[in-house]
DNA sequence: GATGAATGAGGCTTCATTCAT
DNA sequence: TATGAATGAAGCCTCATTCAT
């Protein structure tokens, strides 16, 4: 994979904000080149072409860069945290943060996420097993199949997301309270502070 | 809304029937008029033109008609029980009995959801809200803000079948077990026999 | 495969004639759809791509209806000659008369033959192959590899049919009376009536 | 035409060879710029625009090139030669020396033939026009016209290096021997030592 | 001279929809 | 009603060429 240069960054980083904020308002299917390069300034829907191989690989970025930002958001809320129970908290806190945060970022990655060509996900549901795991070893957490549990709590959060992404004026902070009591419930966790 | 001769009642239920096929083979963005008309034996794809006004009014009809169908299975199981808890235990169990009997129309509800003109959800989410309150009223839930428990659920229900349906090797009955369990301690169900 | 109704037929042939005449007149690399379209009377490139899956089926048509046209011309002269000499020489008079009668198709033949996805070339070879390998067990021609003689003579036949074709002005029937007497003398063929 | 410095007269060739080596390995409907600035190691495409007017003159200097170096190997051959059908015998052989020894600059000279401007091709037919007709003044030849047979032989070589050019396996040294015998007949040569 | 980014025309293809039969 | 041919818009992509640095 050869160097790129500033400006072709700077383009590529152009070209992928203006196709998030397509996909955050229009949606997947009508996120053309031609509305992409409106909405980015640009001349023709050549140029994305001259700095994307194809539509797949800009699809792939937009998913990248959101996934990434997103997840440097999240781990540094999880970073604070040492038991496995504060991490869980963490996370959910993180997530409906960045959904305030970032709402465009949060809703285009929706509209991308079942276009994407390798998704990242099975990492996602590693990761929240392997935390599962290492709270039950603790004691943190009643007993549970830990695979389970993880798709529970991530479908726990894709909702809330996809409920938040699709209803502007879900109150967030009535659902981080409540998200956060029935993840410990859910859990077993002794303690989530 | 004018009447429906048998005749064009039993095409557009074959349309329908071949849409979901090719939903749930292929997913949305392969699913053409041709694909659908190939499937379905038509020799035209304006066929499907004249019975329906739209691709959109398919799309709604096929979404109409699986939610429908669903419904309809999960409703035969909770009428006989007589608890909010125990409808809400029959709740999950027919969703994923329903998923290990019609897979293909679940997979294709997943296809087309994004993509429906107006969503019944709404519906999903009032009858679920109900059912919480009326629970609560009973005494048989801990205390918890009906709506936004109504979404954790339906998260959790919808992300389950996501995750049936895009990994036919879920062990679903483990699934099953585990998700009644963390309804019951999410909920604070004293008893979901 | 499936039939092909009279209509469809004709509208391929209408698109394949103009494809010919475009190649013909504009050259390979100027033969577009748009141009094909418009020297049909088309009103969009869309119809061509409805009545062929590509464009290499296009042109893959093409060759082979020109193809086959030319063979018909050609073998009709040749069925009516014994020896493998008078078949020689009904093989060369007969594909000079119909570069003679068909001169578009012949150019278009020329322009497209390097686009083709199979060629049938090999047939062409084997044919002429056979022929001077009956020919020599007959005693009618010197000793020579027939392979490497079928080369010489299809590239004799290619070269004045693609002189014919760029230069307009040549002169065909001298041509014809050199070419039987030099094929006579480089087969060693003792009579070519 | 105004006087090209060294530096220009090298990125020229160096351009031109990365053209031959493209053309001979692609095809030429696969040799684009980027192609050939990506085989050349130059990092802009718009390197070749600066130096050469249009793609025309591109495609024609790597006529010229090839057509000067095939020109200049064959007419060594043919110098140490005093007969007509000496140099003739001499030019085919040349012509089969010089495949073998620079495949790919043939290859690229079949595939950019066609694409040509102006073909100086009236140069070789004239020549072996002027050749036979030598010949023939000198009684070496029988009678024939002089430009037609040229036509004829110059077909010979086209097509056999045509041959030679897409199957590499054919038997060039058998090619050979068959070859002259051929021409000495067709020509009626008396002796071409 | 060289670079690489930008341009804009043009290419093929797919699609939902319309229309005559 | 049903057919299948026709339509035309829109999509993505490639290409030679231009231009500022």
């Amino acid at each position: 994979m050869r160097a790129r240069s500033v400006t072709e960054q700077a383009r590529r980083a152009q070209i992928v904000g203006a196709a998030i904020e397509t996909l955050a308002g229009l949606g997947y299917a009508a996120t053309s080149f031609k509305q992409i390069a409106a909405r980015a300034g640009l001349s023709s829907t050549g140029l994305i072409s001259y700095h994307f191989k194809g539509k797949q690989e800009l699809v792939d970025e937009v998913y990248r860069q959101v996934v990434r930002q997103f997840a440097d958001f999240v781990l540094g809320f999880m970073d604070q945290s040492d038991t496995a129970a504060g991490e869980l908290r963490a996370f959910f806190t993180a997530n409906l943060r960045f959904m305030r945060a970032h709402r465009s970022h949060m809703v285009a990655l929706m509209q991308v996420r079942p276009h994407v060509s390798t998704r990242g996900e099975a990492g996602d549901h590693r990761k929240m097993a392997d935390l599962l795991r290492a709270g039950r070893r603790a004691g943190e957490f009643r007993e549970f199949d830990a695979d389970t549990m993880a798709i529970f709590l991530l479908a726990l959060r894709n909702g809330v997301l996809a409920k938040a992404a699709e209803d502007a004026a879900l109150d967030l902070d009535l659902c981080e309270r409540e998200l956060l009591t029935t993840v410990a419930l859910a859990t077993g966790a002794h303690d989530m502070t």
